[in-house]
DNA sequence: GCCCGGCGCATTGTATACACTTTCGGTGGG
DNA sequence: CCCACCGAAAGTGTATACAATGCGCCGGGC
């Protein structure tokens, strides 16, 4: 039996309260130029200012919030415009990524990749649609593992974590699901030809189309719920 | 109204710590795996381990160092092939920091980094070499600032400053200042047309040409070193 | 001789106390 | 009425105490 117990001093707590307080910062109850004050966080997630203060260093490195010395943190904006941005960066990147992977990646996990997405265009949507978001993002951690690049996978793991974050804020356009399984699966089959060109165009058009996406959703549930920003 | 005093909760003792251990990972001093115990810099550094740890989770920031729950800090790996990958970096996000700025960089700056550029073709190496720093690193801060993305911005000056601090290992090398204006100006130049194609092509090889120079310096300083990896 | 379990040290994780800075409101003088 | 100054309150920055963990060592059992 293994014992899995819970210490107190799991960082668990710790990433859970990052987790909230990304989650809060994007769906934007945590409006920009709100002050982040330790004290009141601490008591709020019952725990000690230290705790808050290391979290707040990480939200600091996602640049979510910004800090100035001896008068406090305070959240940054993030408005369309800033998830435009991201999702710029996101692409530079992630071309760079596929540059290197395209000639190292091996068949095998392609393969299965292009049989995993065959299957699910074939099921109904309801079915595919948590697939997909597993998938997708097991595909897109594929081409960062071959891309030799760690730092590089440093940089994407923080742009994408942000970018998936977003998108459980409002997932569930189903004809989105269809569509992104039909260009995930053209992306692998020209991974598998090693083809280049056709790669890059397809992933750029796939990472301008989930920006357009994201946007989409975003207005929508700003427009939805109460326009405070 | 004298802002000039150092009171005691100035940051800039962080900021130096910081700078400090920065300078001794890239240097080397601090081998790649080497554990980063707090109480000891603490006392080496004579502070408190609470400023060590935010210095440890800037450090963290920059994937300088690795953290384990539990298990402490250590140094990360940074062989030539990182300066490589962390060149790549720089060239994918500033290329794409340069396709929105050069639209809409005002003219008269640009002129006036012309005038510069070319005034130090005529000075003597050794007045124009930290004068070419200087410029440098200005010129790239205003690409940056017309790039109207701030969270490229924020990336970007990450990198540059990694790639800075690398540089200020080995500055010096003669013809390597020259080059640089002379790229630079070519640059500067290309902007003014608001040349894209060019621009990017000189953008390009200027970052290749920077990363080879880079690379050479590295190994000349760590020729009687190991290349590990 | 070798494995294994418990004990203790080194180190990290968390809470808290205290020092310092900033901010804001009140008060008195111009 | 306005402004400068003062002082308290709020909040951040730093140090330190204590708890929990991991790791190595030592000794006993097989």
């Amino acid at each position: 039996m293994k014992p899995t117990k819970a210490p107190l001093r799991d960082d668990a707590a710790k990433r859970k309260i990052y987790a909230a307080m990304l989650q809060r910062i994007l769906k934007g109850e945590l409006k920009p130029g709100v002050r982040l004050v330790e004290s009141q966080l601490a008591e709020q997630y019952a725990v000690s200012r230290t705790i808050i203060r290391e979290v707040l260093f990480t939200l600091l490195r996602d640049n979510l919030v910004e800090r100035n010395h001896n008068r406090g943190t305070q959240v940054v904006s993030f408005t369309p415009d800033c998830v435009e941005d991201l999702y710029e960066i996101r692409k530079s990147l992630e071309l760079l990524a596929l540059r290197t992977a395209i000639t190292v990646m091996p068949l095998e996990p392609l393969f299965a990749f292009e049989q995993r997405f065959r299957e699910l265009e074939n099921e109904p949507v309801q079915v595919a649609a948590p697939q997909h978001v597993e998938i997708d993002l097991a595909f897109h951690a594929f081409v960062f593992e071959h891309c030799r690049n760690k730092r590089l996978v440093a940089y994407l793991e923080n742009v994408s974590q942000l970018i998936h974050s977003l998108r459980l804020l409002g997932y569930g356009l189903e004809d989105v699901v269809r569509e992104t399984g039909a260009q995930h699966l053209g992306l692998v089959q020209a991974f598998i030809r090693r083809d280049l060109p056709t790669a890059e165009r397809l992933l750029s058009e796939h990472i301008d189309w989930s920006k357009r996406n994201a946007l989409r959703m975003l207005i929508l549930r700003r427009d939805g719920g109460n326009r405070r920003g």
